[in-house]
DNA sequence: CTAGACCCTGTACCTAGGTCGAGAGTCAAG
DNA sequence: CTTGACTCTCGACCTAGGTACAGGGTCTAG
């Protein structure tokens, strides 16, 4: 037992299709495996989370473009520390206001909920009045 | 000054061009707007809150056929408040999911900025080595 | 009353992110 | 040693979310 998987079952893993994976590959996002004698792709379990990784971000409204960013902060030769660091503070200002979004809209949803209770059924749209606080 | 806008003029308040705001209408998640005897759309104020409202949850990463769910939630006949309570919820427990991913994708970048300052320049894949907490 | 900027309705096209099919090779069970 | 599931590459196709004409009317400053 080897540890490796085919593509067949990485998919499976992540729970995605494989036509998806070889199209991650193609954008880079996915490093290129190394194969089997076959050809076959032959994948190790790093792979698994690094799919998870790419599922998460989509749904978080990162594009593969800085999907694939996150993935490759790190130090190298000729990618500095310091250069490193500023684009990780970037990141982080720009989840920080993500989350800012969410918290306001999840407040006007429970703004929402508690008209909703009292019988306020006549707001134009109350998810928009809600949100001016 | 009846305060009405073209919808150039909206367009240019909600920082989008003026195709997008009559894509969103044919996709309904703009009201058809009165008309001036000329055939213009004539907007009021609150067209460009629902505008900034589909830029920020676009961002987010709902897509417009939820952010138009977003917009609809109310009560209306036919719609009874506990439905759209319902909803409601339902999207309080998506937005909080993406809080969480969001937060756990931010403590990551932090990590990855200490290991930085550290001189640690050797992860494979620092920002999913940093997930594992 | 005319030039330039704006608006109208189509329809065609574009990018991102995938998905599908054809044609051919590989692997594992019986 | 064959049959069915899996994999390969490559190119065409698809959906979402817009953009860009084309061909025509409208508005306003000079």
């Amino acid at each position: 037992m080897e540890n490796t998987l085919s593509i067949g079952q990485l998919a499976a893993a992540a729970g995605i299709e494989v036509t998806a994976v070889r199209f991650y590959e193609r954008k880079g996002l996915l490093t290129a495996p190394p194969r089997r004698a076959s050809g076959y792709r032959s994948y190790d379990q790093a792979a698994v989370q690094r799919l998870h990784f790419i599922r998460q971000a989509k749904q978080l409204g990162f594009s593969l473009a800085e999907t694939a960013e996150l993935l490759e902060l790190r130090v190298r030769p000729g990618r500095t520390c310091s250069k490193v660091k500023g684009q990780a503070v970037q990141k982080i200002a720009d989840i920080e206001q993500k989350v800012k979004q969410l918290k306001r809209f999840e407040r006007a949803l429970r703004v929402l909920i508690a008209q909703c209770a009292q019988g306020k059924t006549d707001g134009e749209c109350p998810i928009l009045d809600a949100l001016e606080h």
